[in-house]
DNA sequence: TTGTAGGCGTTATCAA
DNA sequence: TTGATAACGCCTACAA
């Protein structure tokens, strides 16, 4: 079976229409498909009605891989999330395509499952194909690797990171977790908490270390010291996780445990209500809870839980604006964007049993 | 200013090191670095090893478009979400991934906020970008243009449809709602109810429309008629169109509204609670409450929601697996899987107040 | 206004 | 085992 020159390349094409079929059938040249297709101004409307005639018969539909290739850009750019599960996750989308799409970018995104190495074949994935923009919540921002990424500087597309940090200087956008933090101690110490204890996810991204470092500073300055094993720490951050540390709190007898937990954001809140729950234990009666995070199981239990809030969407705004700048002029200064948190009272905080 | 024949193409490339700078300055073939970096075993040692040093040397990194181009193929499945804020979401990513990217495929998402243009868009870029496979949960199955291109069949990659129905066959994973709200029925007039109200998402999507139609099949088929009154459709379903619907309802005098509400997925639950406790209402001494999908809002709100549950990682895993079959023998008649699903009983729930 | 042709970065075939 | 080369599908100077 010798090659049909007519058909060559088919087996690769997959016997897909490509632009030359319709060329073919409307009887012009490839490049004049190119253009009725991409708006082009120069063409004669008899020209343009039989491309299109002929697009509409065959079914014809862009190579985008040719046409990304050709023209070294997507209008596209990529999201990596650390968490999909995450429920302020939706909102920072939101914000972000809100912003993107408007400019004309499509976002797409992928999940790199909690792992450094979800985070590389994100990166790989979305590098490779030329994503004019990135923005990242990576799962874990220590790695070498991809900082090594990020010096490379050119040849990588601009890059903001979401609430993470890099040992060089970058486009980010930074949750004040110190501010927030700090108003959730005052909040506990003025109720008469001196037994704080704290549930968190990783230490291997942004929000992790933050909470931490205010947490032991913020006892501290109180006079008070953090109990280290009420200090508990989440890798990934389950609901299970989470239920199984919390159980073990409650069964310590009262008088040995924390009066009162803060639970970091995440999957955590739903672990630690379970145990409480279970445990029939009551809030804020026999034990105090703040969480890091609002979200609608914090607003709607009831009790109600007081919680630290932010504007979420406002992080997906504030992420894809800097983008945008990054992308309009690659080499600016890096700059951040600081979000402020606020405590929101509610019913899960008041003075300690004992 | 002529262009230096050494740097031609330079300002399309955009300065990026490329196949042919490693194979430059290791003296060895372009294709040869290719073999290099695919692991093509035909490569002495001595020849992989410079290969690799040029690859570290200057920090290259494979252009994946041209890849892909070449290869017409990009070992890449894409998802399609209508509400990305829909709790079960994560889940259903969390099932397929784990099947796909045992298989060797990378997931990449999309959202389409709801709307058959975000539909569209997301279908552009991701059959344009020659993903091998899609999973979909569009935000309008309802629109005669995507049907066409569903089926354009040849040409277009396998696809699955995740809760999702087109006039014609293809594969699909499908809940059975209409078993879940027959449940639901057989629960709530088995408590007493007789006026029973419904909050549902869009009709453009299967469950709002398997849902209304098991609804009044099921009422009607137990002596009930359904109130027209109390059967709201929310689109897009939101939380601030849930609540103000309930508001609504819970204004009307006692004796007017009905005794038990079934209230759809998505994000309609929160704000039908938000009202719920504006209002004061007791469940279930003052109303009963069902909903339609569980999560841990339901779950861990005191009293807790009476849900129907489905295996919501299995819907991904479903879906996963038949698209999986669908890429390799593309020909094959279409299958589709059931998912059950099953009551979960708790405290909101009980007789009617009169 | 339209056509011709070259090249984007890669892989695969073929010859050496 | 290695190298030269021809596509993959598209866009865009440039020429006509």
């Amino acid at each position: 079976m010798e090659p049909d020159p007519e058909r060559k390349g088919e087996a690769v094409r997959g016997g897909r229409v490509g632009i030359r079929d319709v060329a073919r059938r409307a009887g012009v040249a490839i490049s004049s498909v190119s253009r009725v297709l991409n708006g082009n101004p120069n063409v004669t409307p008899a020209l343009r009605q039989r491309v299109l005639e002929a697009v509409e018969a065959l079914g014809y539909q862009v190579n985008l891989v040719g046409s990304d290739l050709r023209r070294g850009t997507t209008r596209t750019v990529g999201v990596v999330i650390d968490d999909i599960a995450n429920p302020l996750f939706a909102e920072i989308m939101l914000g972000a395509e809100a912003t993107l799409s408007a400019a004309g970018y499509l976002v797409t995104l992928m999940s790199s499952h909690g792992t450094a190495r979800g985070d590389a074949a994100a990166l790989r994935h979305f590098r490779g194909r030329r994503v004019d923009g990135l923005l990242l919540a990576l799962s874990d921002d220590t790695g070498a690797d991809w900082h090594a990424a990020l010096a490379a500087g050119d040849g990588g597309c601009p890059v903001v990171l979401l609430d993470r940090e890099a040992p060089l200087p970058c486009h980010s956008v930074l949750s004040d977790h110190a501010q927030g933090m700090d108003a959730a101690l005052t909040e506990l110490v003025g109720a008469g908490h001196r037994r704080i204890g704290l549930m968190l996810g990783p230490l291997c991204t942004r929000p992790g270390r933050a909470r931490l470092r205010a947490f032991e500073a913020g006892l501290r300055a109180r006079g008070l010291n953090p109990d280290a094993r009420f200090v508990t720490l989440h890798t990934p951050a389950t609901a299970a996780d989470a239920e199984r540390t919390m159980a073990g709190v409650l069964r310590r007898p009262a008088a040995d445990r924390p009066s009162a937990m803060i639970v970091g954001g995440g999957q955590l809140l739903t672990g630690a209500l379970r145990a409480l729950h279970a445990a029939g234990c009551r809030l804020p009666e026999e034990m105090s809870l703040l969480v890091c995070d609002d979200t609608p199981l914090a607003e709607l239990h009831r009790p109600g839980l007081t919680a630290l809030r932010r504007d979420v969407i406002g992080i997906g705004r504030a992420g894809a604006e800097l983008l945008l700048e990054a992308m309009k002029a690659p080499g600016a200064e890096p700059r951040s964007a600081t979000i402020p948190i606020e405590i929101v009272r509610r019913a899960s905080v008041g003075p300690p049993a004992a």
